[in-house]
DNA sequence: ATGTATGCAAACCATTTGCAATGAC
DNA sequence: GTCATTGCAAATGGTTTGCATACAT
């Protein structure tokens, strides 16, 4: 081991020996230092099991005693994100939000417009569809399906307020 | 006519006038006033092939020679969102942009994750499959779909940075 | 040894907020 | 007359920046 990247940030095992192997792949191939800010930070990520924000993350590293900069908080994930391990969502209402890109890739998210929750569905054709796509001139990496809408909560409230 | 929004904002009849009547029931329907901003905003909006961002709608605004407050198109613009009229995108590079719904709705947006360049693709296949998916406890009202990746100018350049 | 990455604090800037004045109803 | 909406300016807060220090190579 190089390093000592590995603290008390609990660990999801399998997903992040996966992506360390794929992140220190990308590192060498773009020249970039392994430190290990970036590792703790990626395998921190790995305990998240959906979105989740710059706030949590920090906080989460915190909690396991694991102290970075905001600035590095942000040039990591800005990295991560370049590396195509996490993808950005930022939606209306919500702050903005990161997922693990093999999370994100397997499900739309259907994105409530009067309370900004997300809830994430699966569907094959539409899976289908988009990997079948074809573009010129244009090299897809990955995608992101947002539908907007009223979740059932919000649609019930605003049934009784607009009188039954 | 109750007021005198129409000052000289070029405008885009049909596509306008269709609107104005939309914005007008639903300002009603939610007991919200029928304020000359609000049309002018409207208007304004119009004039744009399709996405535009605060400062190009405050600065179209600007040179219409129709001043209004920062604050009062901000909250314009969210009446705008929560009627339905437009759809507000993300994106990561850049900044919020605005574009009309029904615009919107027609095509995918293919999203330069290097230079945030972004180009539209219809697809009639995907289109359809999206308008017929059946989800529980959500009422659906409009989705966006990102495709990330590389745009040709883009691409070429990094395989020539990459060495040949 | 070299130059990239980090930490800290200050700077930035799009968006939000408070409040008095305006005007739609 | 009432209360939503506007304008202005100040406040906010997430993100970026500058620079000295640390450390991967």
């Amino acid at each position: 081991m190089p390093f000592a990247w590995s603290r008390n940030v609990k660990m999801d095992g399998k997903k992040y020996i996966e992506l360390q192997n794929l992140f220190t792949k990308y590192l060498a191939e773009k020249k970039l230092r392994k430190t290990e800010e970036r590792f703790a930070i990626l395998e921190c990520i790995c305990n998240f099991p959906g979105h989740f924000d710059m706030c949590q993350l920090y906080q989460k590293l915190e909690d396991a005693n694991f102290h970075v900069s905001r600035a590095t908080l942000y040039n990591t994930l800005e990295v991560l994100v370049d590396g195509g391990l996490i993808v950005r969502h930022q939606l209306p209402t919500q702050s903005v939000q990161y997922e693990l890109r093999s999370l994100a890739e397997t499900h739309m998210h259907l994105v409530c417009s009067k309370c900004g929750a997300i809830r994430e569905l699966k569907d094959a054709t539409l899976r289908r569809d988009v990997a079948g796509l074809k573009v010129t001139r244009f090299t897809p990496e990955y995608y992101a399906l947002y539908i907007y809408g009223l979740c059932s909560k919000c649609k019930y409230r605003l049934q009784r307020k607009n009188g039954k």
